[in-house]
DNA sequence: AATGAATGAGTGTTCATTCAT
DNA sequence: TATGAATGAACACTCATTCAT
């Protein structure tokens, strides 16, 4: 009713969230590029075009600042994933969609690939005070993908394996292709990585016939 | 004739060679718990029971002993995986093989893992300079899989893969699965996890009949 | 119309001129004292009334520190030496100018001299980076006297030397006087040792009467 | 009459003699090369051939081993200079004899040289223990200069000049002259050189008429 | 809100000196 | 006597964080 007040409100609030975003797109690249450690909060104001002060108005650290950039990549993963395998058909599809959608986001953002890495590594060293926000982020992925094979196994789509541990496997697969095409470069296709992991995948989860005797 | 003199060369370079050995285990447990950037010499002298200066004796730079620590555990490992797929059979046992030896390692080295989860994330984001030192090693235990593949492919004994890509997924199903292990603690036994991920690649290897259409 | 403007800026850059004269004050000081290599940045910060990581917001490393004292020191001796051999009639007087200036800056900037004289030894030993820098400083220094010198000659004022080898002479008789009055403090007025110094100086470059047969 | 213990004893003196004699001249190279701060113990000994230990069976310190190869340099010279002062006929020659003996002396010991100007800065400086010996050393080297000038102005050889000044004009001029050559290489003769200083020097001495009003 | 100058704790590395052999 | 492994204090330089403007 006060259309000043709101548009102000406005106003400002969007300046806010417009900074937080380029501090965060910032952050992402120095992170991805130096690593956790030698990433300086000099080189994220710079790329950000802000004073270094101006960073503590929005993050109160440089840890905090991490850890801001690995949860908006990964719930910008999740959504992908849930919507792409809501529109799966099969279990195939959906476990294709999961692998695809993975690699086709890493694939465009390397550095964020980088972060998440790194943040995996500090985690498994028990650094990460992101531990559980990010063990969440994860599992919400691999929960996604769960419910599908858990579903998929009660139809008899697939054999009648764990579904969580297959959902693992997946993500595991998922993970290396990834990290290897980063390191390596590229000398394949992503489609005929993802093609060739989901076949491997689903030859594997195939009721069998007399294969484990 | 002389016993004192070889004796005493004896003695020294035991001595010697003792003190890199725990100079060794002490950084391992250092890298291991704080990774390279966080980790201080102080620390690693203080694990060790030594004075900081003796590190400098042995080694020429924190960097280097870094690269030692890693090139040992490797080295270690990739001794097993040969002698151990020697003794295999069949392409299942030379694949159980390499999981179980790997799984096995990692689950009694555990400050080890975490080193060697560190080196893989500072090479994809570019910061280490063991960089082909650590690809090298890497590859060199997926080329032994690799082989093992090759020749089972040659005598129909799975299916025609690509024996590389498929040396890489077991590689990556091993490295996934222990490091779950650390990061959730274990509910499960290394022995099922093995014989979980054994039968599943198996699976996904063998002569399909009329899986992909 | 804005005064704050151009005044915040002035004020600003007055206040860093301030804090980089403070520093090379602060530096001379020590350097001075303990020489470069046991001059410690601490020791510096500490005489500048400055915590250690303000110098290397004003200067990029120890070394630099070191070049900007010598440089201002030797600066403000040349436009001295410039102008009072300007204001000079006589070559006698111009010599006399020469000493005294020189005589009388170090013998108010003591602490400067030490650095002069510890930094000629640097280069002696071949361990300043300094060197060229430094030697053109005193170069100059030189050719100023050698201009007056060689006039002299060709007005038949002082007989026929060397006019660079002349300016050489003058040069060590000054320097030497200078140390020798810091170091074993001074029994004789800074006056009658320039008057010596001029006079002897001067006899030893009469047009001889048959001195050299 | 116990033939074998003097003779061990001479054994022992003599080979006692001979380290610290070889010790000294690694120590000059060494000092001379880097100067007293970046010289290290461990140079020293290499250049000796002998373990780091040993050089503190003869030397108890860095500081002690600088002092003495300053010392022995010193005493060198001044056992030249005095042997070659006493052969000269005339003040002329003996100021002659000066600046010849300690330019050829220096010439051929360039080490011994940047050793002698590093500690005369170290003595400006303050921080040399070594100071009264220095001096002493020094003095005594201008004590038989000034003797030869005193004399001289005695007989009416040379004007009524204050001897000791007189004496530390040669030096200081010596000095100078020997810096120079080794500073910027020698593009003149230790002769010509020589000539020329000895040649101004007198001129300067020698009674004027009528130039001082 | 934004700045960036100032801070000072922290780290890898060196090296004179000691001492058990 | 000679050795050289071990020590640990010292130091240049970095950078996350603060705060006056």
């Amino acid at each position: 009713m006060t259309p000043s007040s709101p548009s102000n409100r406005s106003k400002e609030e969007v300046v806010a969230e417009f900074r937080r975003q380029s501090l965060l797109d910032a952050a992402c690249k120095v992170f991805g590029e130096k690593g956790f450690d030698a990433a300086t909060m000099d080189a994220i104001a710079e790329a950000a075009g802000v004073a270094k002060g101006t960073i503590y108005l929005y993050y109160p650290s440089k840890q905090v600042v991490y850890e801001a950039v690995f949860a908006a990549g990964m719930t910008t993963i999740e959504d992908q994933l849930t919507d792409q395998i809501a529109k799966a058909a099969t279990a195939r599809e959906a476990i294709g969609a999961f692998v695809r959608v993975r690699g086709e986001y890493f694939e465009q953002h390397p550095e964020f690939f980088r972060v998440y890495v790194g943040e995996v590594a500090r985690q498994l060293i028990g650094l990460s005070t992101t531990r559980d926000a990010s063990r969440v982020a994860t599992d919400r992925q691999i929960k996604v993908l769960q419910h599908v094979i858990e579903k998929a196994v009660g139809t008899g789509e697939v054999r009648a394996v764990d579904p969580a541990a297959a959902a693992l496997v997946v993500f595991d697969l998922s993970k290396g292709q990834i990290g290897r095409r980063l390191l390596h470069g590229s000398t394949t296709t992503v489609e005929s990585d993802i093609a060739f992991l989901t076949d491997l995948i689903w030859s594997g989860l195939q009721p069998a016939r007399g294969i484990t005797p």
